[in-house]
DNA sequence: ACTAGATACTTTGACGTCCAAGTATCTAGA
DNA sequence: TCTAGATACTTGGACGTCAAAGTATCTAGT
């Protein structure tokens, strides 16, 4: 029998009866695997000012145009609440890398800035996951974008709307 | 310009001489996203009393021989922190579902002993999940396989042993 | 001009993640 | 027999997730 704890959930499931659904709990559960080795390494090499969360926000801000977004926009190109967009600026904010500041012309709007500091450690951090995370995930170029495709699918399936529509 | 974000931020890896590294940042960031919508629906199903952290936990007890199992034991099958296995049983222990007792003959350890309550929830919560998770993630089971061995070798990769060692 | 409803953001709280530190217990070796 | 080092678990704290509620601002419609 396999050592794999995942390996093992899915013979349970099959020996009581659910073998129908152990391909895909097995599935559900790699990919929870996975995204918690990925995050514990991105981590690691972010600390200890950076986490995974901080740092898609920074990277969002350098890519706009004016360096600035709505805190709302941040929220929705990052598909994540509202309030976790204001704990991570927060501390983005304290450490230096974003200023706050309300629109003149709509007073419900925040504005998050990124500063030339902010620019700065965005960068470092994506020469770091570049190099030590993304340009070697395990896969040959081609099976990665093809695993993209396919988590596309189940994407889709879950309700996001992605590329995998369009096909 | 696709609507995706991802889509979207792949292009501005591209677009900033990234592009090497573009096809990896596109996959973890993607895993990232379907494991948060997996995780969203499934504690949309299991609430209130269980989130998929409990469920785990009340799992494992349900398939151990003598449905009880040391504190250790469980944050080392599902590869948690000793500190989330404490938080998690705390919560089964306050609605009823587990009962801790130290071992007599090693008073280091304590036991986590799942109820007949939380027997009867881990059954019901299954039976939900196999019928609107696991049943359908938007896949064919033989694609769900594919991916799940393609998954393994990027936890491979990442230091996980399990089965793609063996391949 | 006014207001109900909508939008934007923050705050509070629960949750589970990990780290670091603390407390209790066990054991191999001297 | 004793103790240094190891093991097991808990606690405190930071973090970011979401839900719910609160506060402030905007706007369409009357």
């Amino acid at each position: 029998m396999s050592a794999d704890p995942i390996a093992l959930a899915e013979s349970h499931w099959t020996d009581h009866g659910w073998a129908h659904s152990a391909p895909g709990m097995r599935l559900v559960t790699t990919i929870t695997r996975v995204q918690q080795l990925l995050h514990q390494r991105i981590d690691d090499l972010l600390r200890p000012d950076l986490t995974f969360a901080r740092y898609e926000i920074l990277m969002l801000l350098a890519f706009s145009r004016r360096g600035a977004l709505p805190m709302s926009v941040i929220g929705s190109r990052l598909q994540v609440h509202a309030a976790s967009v204001t704990s991570a600026v927060d501390r983005l904010e304290r450490d230096g890398y974003v200023t706050r500041e309300r629109v003149e012309s709509d007073g419900r709007r925040v504005l998050a800035r990124i500063t030339s500091a902010g620019r700065k450690r965005a960068k470092a951090a994506t020469d770091v996951l570049n190099r030590e995370v993304f340009d070697d995930v395990g896969l040959p170029t081609a099976t990665a974008r093809k695993v993209t495709v396919d988590l596309d699918r189940v994407r889709a399936h879950l309700g996001d709307a992605c590329d995998a529509e369009r096909e």
